[in-house]
RNA sequence: GGCCCGUUCGUCUAAGGGUUAGGACACCACCCUUUCACGGUGGUGAUACGAGUUCGAAUCUCGUACGGGCUACCA
């Protein structure tokens, strides 16, 4: 009997929701729909210095967008609320574990400041060893329930001294666990520091929290970046502590997404060229904005579709997957363990992919709205849905459309003069201006009807009709590019492709 | 420095001991197209190094090198 499948997303809303972050959201979601689970979202905003006003909010949006909605989180709501982690402290869901460390033997009471700390890593730093760490070897040097008699601590206590709660990590253990992805990881725990658990402003830390809570809310599989590994022995003792090994989640650490340079973070912003966040996010402090891969472009679909693939596969060629796909598709274990450089070329063709293959009533909004923030009117949007089939295939970022589509429905203000002047006659003149009328006149006025009378215009005037096509398209288009002629004209009417011809004309 | 994780084309990756080491992106060439694309065909390009186990190793083991992560009263 196997308890459901119950996995969660713990962000602490300090800013932009980047790539790595979105793709943990996802392989949460997916393995959660896969196995009929719940996929909860908790939010770890137990540093205050940390706060960030409006990061939470941005997170669902984020979500929304992306389409993966939780079932349970201080949003939606739930059975194993609240879901933020400082309402948990003050409806005081952490203290009592923290005393019951202590009465067991694990954990103790630390009265250093900071300032002691400090000192301490001063005093300590060698070149042999440049970080030290408050651990076994330094304990007792320290100002502790350890090192203090139980007097001198008792009278710490009494007198409301600053303290923080410290795991006192076992001198001569190997703690080792299976993880979903790597298989069996060990550590030594005298390596390990003695982590602060609860903080002197009464906060747990994420050590504590992370396992009160996934116990609390029933969590059966932990999946974390694998920034995560080196403190994995600390909740892992936690969970033997606290609540038995046996309700312990299955654990498994993501690997890293890497940017040019290392690890992604979030203050890379746009550095690199490419967007690292879901959607635009503006840092309410700086004002400064950092663009999203939505504004930048992306296709939902595309953008869950390329995440899943950095680091996932299902084992065949396969690489273009709709959300319910990778649902069925998904398995933890395939996840590979080597960190993913992320490759935006690859990330563009996906999109591009989703554009080309996606219903084109899908993109009519999306390119209705971009039209219209560039002030070009849309007053009819069946020949809108129509360019949008007709063009898609050019288009590989959403903004692309802009150029794609408004010269159906704006004359374009400018022509490529220089691409046509220098081979231009008086006999295509001639040409053109017949061809007006015969435009005006075309009884089956579709592409095919359209490119014969044209073929059969040149021929009766002498000139090779590739050498018209050109021109032709400056007029209609204004550059050299956009869907085969023929079919823009057809789509533009015959009284507007006369007058952009009539236009046309007196520019060459 | 210590600890942990990792290492197949430039990038993302496939290959449950036996393949001419496969695919995709990017790049190049050709075809299609008298625009730009799409599409099609082909090409360049990889098992980090050294030992060992084995008839046989990208695959298992060890070492080395390299890369990444962690080393806060941050997550």
């Amino acid at each position: 009997m196997s308890k459901k499948v119950r996995v969660r997303f713990a962000p602490s809303p300090t800013g932009g929701l980047h790539l790595g972050g979105v793709r943990t959201v996802l392989y949460n979601y997916l393995f959660a729909k896969k196995h009929g689970g719940d996929f909860v979202l908790r939010i770890e905003d137990t540093d205050q210095t940390r706060y960030v006003a409006g990061a939470e909010a941005y997170i669902f949006n984020c979500l929304e967008w992306a389409g993966l909605v939780p079932n349970e989180s201080p949003l939606h709501g739930g059975n194993y609320g609240p879901y933020r982690q400082s309402e948990r402290k003050a409806a005081g869901m952490y203290q009592q574990y923290a005393d019951q460390l202590i009465e067991q033997g694990h954990a103790y009471y630390a009265f250093d400041t900071p300032e002691e700390l400090e000192k301490m890593r001063a005093i300590y730093k060698t070149a042999e060893n440049p970080s030290p760490q408050y651990d076994h070897t330094l304990r007792m040097k320290m100002r502790n329930s350890l090192s203090l008699s139980a007097a001198e601590t008792n009278q710490l206590l009494a007198a409301g001294t600053k303290k923080v709660v410290r795991i006192k990590m076992p001198q001569n253990e190997t703690v080792s666990f299976t993880d979903m992805i790597r298989g069996e990881v060990s550590f030594d725990t005298a390596l390990v520091d003695d982590k602060v658990l609860l903080k002197a402003d009464g906060m747990p830390t994420y050590h504590l929290a992370v396992v009160v809570d996934d116990y609390l809310m029933q969590i059966s599989h932990a999946f974390r970046g694998e920034e995560w590994l080196p403190s994995a022995p600390v909740h892992v003792l936690l969970w033997k502590y606290l609540f038995g090994l046996e309700a312990m989640p299955q654990w498994a650490h993501l690997p890293l997404i890497l940017g040019p340079s290392g690890k992604l973070s979030k203050r890379d912003g746009a550095r690199y060229g490419f967007p690292v966040f879901a959607m635009n996010w503006t840092d309410p402090k700086t004002n400064e904005l950092t663009e999203g891969f939505k504004e930048k472009g992306f296709l939902p679909e595309a953008f869950i579709n390329l995440l899943a693939l950095l680091g996932w596969n299902d084992g065949t060629e396969k690489e273009i997957f709709s959300k319910d796909e990778l649902v069925n598709a998904f398995s933890m274990e395939r996840v590979h363990a080597a960190g993913a450089k992320f490759d935006y070329e690859k990330a563009k063709w996906f999109n591009h992919d989703w554009i080309k293959h996606v219903d084109s009533n899908l993109l009519l909004p999306l390119v209705k709205d971009l039209l219209l923030q560039n002030e070009i009117p849309v007053t009819d949007e069946s020949l809108l849905l129509q360019v949008i089939s007709l063009i898609k295939d050019r288009c590989t970022l959403l903004p692309d459309f802009v150029q794609q589509t408004s010269f159906f429905f704006k004359a374009p203000q400018q022509l490529d003069v220089a691409a046509v002047k220098s081979k231009w006659t008086d006999e295509k003149k001639t040409f053109f201006e017949a061809f007006t009328e015969t435009v005006l006149q075309q009884t089956d006025f579709t592409p095919a009807a359209l490119e014969t009378a044209f073929k059969e215009l040149a021929a009766e005037k002498n000139i090779k009709p590739g050498e018209l096509q050109l021109p032709l398209r400056i007029m209609l288009v204004g550059g050299k590019f956009g869907p085969p002629v023929f079919d823009i004209a057809v789509l533009l009417g015959k009284k507007e492709t006369a007058e952009r011809i009539k236009r046309g004309l007196k520019q060459f």
